[in-house]
DNA sequence: CTGGGGACGGGGCCC
DNA sequence: CGGGCCCCGTCCCCA
């Protein structure tokens, strides 16, 4: 699978207004009701707000803010989901856990498998206490989201793995290096001297000053053509070769580029149906 | 409608 | 952990 067919676009194909992002508030603690952001993504699936008084922590050098998972791709999809919402910091439940430890126990319930656990069930003792009656069934209380995740049966994963969002988007990373690399995206933080234009990476911005300059460091050897970026020499080479990847599968005419095959699709060739993918081995 | 070029996006990998 | 680069892709435009 083209890593790029993961990628969601913007529905309305234009950039997000950036100014406005980056104006907004970024971290600040959430305090108002929980049930004011409960908000649902599946049948089964409920994310939950962080409770309201429970985390907050600098932010540091990162680019931008982020927030705990609004879910995680290791829970099952009709398990329960314990979760939050908000852009509050790039803690993952394991950091959270000392935080956690000084602040109040957490209840949980015996219930369903398929029950969703709901605030009133996930909710911080009273203040100060040294509760240890937490757990609504068996009094049991839990002073971590690790301990009640494993009281909860949650997967390894959710209790042990880092797991950051963009707080732009909905996308996830388990790795802050990859989080920050796709804020980038949105902050957008390369700018062309020349144009003003603005990019996510600075070779992404060395590839448009090429546009300027005219540069073409990439030469075709069977002709004369050169390029100024790689993966437009890769396609002009698809040109020279005799086999094309891509094939309709309805009149089996090929095709260099999937682009062009989906032309060709839509043009009404063979509309219900994939065509093939013929992969070359070059 | 097709073929191809130009510009660019984004995740992963490597150092 | 960050930067550079690679790979795979899309979108737009034009002949």
């Amino acid at each position: 699978m083209p890593r790029s067919f993961l990628v969601k676009k913007h529905l309305s194909n234009k950039k997000p207004d950036y100014a406005v992002l980056q104006d907004s508030k970024k971290y600040e603690v959430m305090t108002e009701s929980p049930s004011s952001k409960l908000r649902t993504l599946h049948p089964h699936q409920t994310v939950f707000p962080a409770p309201h008084h429970v985390i907050s922590a600098p932010i540091g050098s990162l680019d931008s803010g982020m927030y705990l998972p609004p879910q995680h791709p290791s829970v099952p999809m009709d398990g329960p989901v314990l979760a939050f919402t908000y852009p509050v910091t790039p803690i993952a439940l394991r950091d959270v856990q000392p935080v956690l430890s000084t602040l109040e126990p957490f209840q949980h319930s015996h219930s369903d498998p398929d029950e969703k656990l709901t605030v009133s069930q996930l909710q911080p003792g009273t203040s100060g206490q040294e509760r240890r009656d937490g757990c609504l069934d068996c009094q049991k209380s839990y002073f971590t989201f690790s301990s009640l995740s494993k009281q909860r049966n949650l997967p390894c994963e959710w209790q042990c793995q880092k797991y950051f969002s963009c707080k732009y988007c909905d996308k996830e990373y388990v790795s802050l290096g990859a989080l920050k690399m796709h804020i980038r995206t949105h902050t957008l933080p390369c700018v062309c001297k020349l144009c003003g234009k603005a990019f996510s990476r600075p070779w992404l911005l060395q590839g448009h000053i090429r546009t300027h300059t005219g540069e073409k460091p990439f030469s075709c050897p069977h002709c004369t053509r050169a390029f100024a970026d790689r993966s437009n020499l890769r396609a002009h080479l698809q040109t020279h070769s005799e086999i094309k990847k891509y094939q309709c599968r309805s009149c089996l005419k090929t095709f260099s580029r999937i682009s062009l095959l989906s032309k060709h699709e839509e043009a009404g060739c063979c509309p219900m149906s994939r065509s093939l993918y013929c992969q070359s081995q070059d």
